[in-house]
DNA sequence: CTGCAATATTAGGACGTCCTAAATCGGAGC
DNA sequence: GCTCCGATTTAGGACGTCCTAATATTGCAG
């Protein structure tokens, strides 16, 4: 009833919507109003009016005053944006020489133009890749995705070390930062010392100690279990 | 006084309606609502008001009744597109296993969505090429072009050896066929019949004899010339 | 339990793009 | 030189997306 018309061909706004929800929750809790307007940069009544639209075309279920939830056939329309998006961004680092903080602006753009086969083309080209060049995973073409257990760096006790697996950030400026720090998925650090106002962690990678603020804490999602 | 606003952004239609007029005629004739209706697959009624709106913001030219020309700006904007169209599927060709009668579709949606970034790095990937893979020249990013000359197969003389420089075909099927009979830019082939009427020729390629239309005689265009 | 602040929705409107139907223009043939 | 057909434009309207201003709801604080 519902299985093919994912694929009916949604305008770019409504791509945009789908993944925005799908990005505010990906277990399925009800994403609010103002919670999408925030992240599509548009005022809440669009939001109320779009969601309106969508819900009547049973991509997603609306409760007045209570927020959204995508329906099964919104998420998969998001999940296949989203693995669009990082296989784009995956593809541009690989071969043409983009560096991280400029992916995803490109990749916006682009993941509402390429075709399925472009996508699959690129999947083939990179070795069917599990995670983007931030470390996020990349849904499979059959709209599975599996999220592993990430900690924020800053709930990682002292002591501890950890390596880095997904670097919950878009914005170039402070992505660059991040790079600079030589921090970014795989690079194992350790947590050397965290003071007790403003959760600010000391930690040490590559030989260099730095001082994490609480933003740049939540940004960083470690693997705890110091097995690989 | 224009130098810059070609980059401000374009809508999507608006970069169609000047690269369909741009190629309509290239050197500049006023092209006919008519004609840009028919490319374009719109109304007429359509084509009037978007050339009422594009020529207020100084990117054409418009006499009622009588046609329509580029600007400068306008010209230079299409030349953009052309650029992107033919190298993205120069691309996909070389780096992504497509084959030439499959590029274009996917070329007319990504040439809205790439950055210049992107443009520049796929023409740096291929080597800055002179031509796309149906022999058409690709505009350099200042925007000159060299149009070779070229003759249509349907006007070269019995007896004569050309090579093709161009397939002037957008549809995969037809350029399946074309493909098919071993005809490509870059191919050596001898016309060794012509019939006076419905101007069939019949044309020796590798070694086979094929009988070539009308139609598909003006969609090869030839180098005359026999020098390389 | 009541009232207020925060959040969400409705009302009303703009803009870009497209359409069909109706009017108008331009040139070819008499 | 007039007439008429085809090409073109004007008129009027639909749709999707967005906005601001005004209204309604929710839930918390007192």
């Amino acid at each position: 009833m519902s299985a093919v018309s994912v694929s009916e061909s949604l305008t770019r706004s409504v791509e945009d919507y789908l993944k925005a929800i799908y990005q505010l929750s990906p277990e399925g809790r009800p994403a609010s109003t103002s919670e999408i307007a925030h992240l599509l940069a548009l005022s809440p009544p669009s939001v109320t009016g779009m969601v309106k639209r969508l819900s009547e075309h049973g991509l997603l279920e609306h409760v007045p005053y209570r927020g959204v939830q995508l329906t099964e056939e919104g998420r998969r329309a998001a999940l296949r944006m989203v693995r669009r998006h990082r296989l784009i961004e995956a593809y541009l680092v690989e071969f043409l020489g983009y560096s991280w903080d400029a992916v995803h602006e490109e990749a916006e753009r682009l993941e509402h133009a390429v075709s399925d086969v472009l996508v699959e083309r690129m999947a083939t080209a990179l070795g069917h890749p599990n995670v983007d060049p931030h470390g996020d995973p990349i849904p499979s073409a059959d709209g599975s995705i599996q999220e592993l257990a990430c900690t924020p760096l800053s709930d990682i006790p002292v002591g501890e070390t950890v390596e880095i697996h997904r670097v919950h950030e878009n914005q170039p400026e402070n992505l660059r930062y991040i790079a600079s720090l030589g921090l970014r998925p795989g690079v194992r650090v350790r947590v050397v010392d965290r003071q007790p106002i403003d959760n600010l962690v000391t930690v040490e990678v590559g030989g260099e100690q730095h001082v994490i603020g609480r933003e740049l804490g939540h940004v960083l999602q470690c693997a705890r279990s110091g097995g690989r």
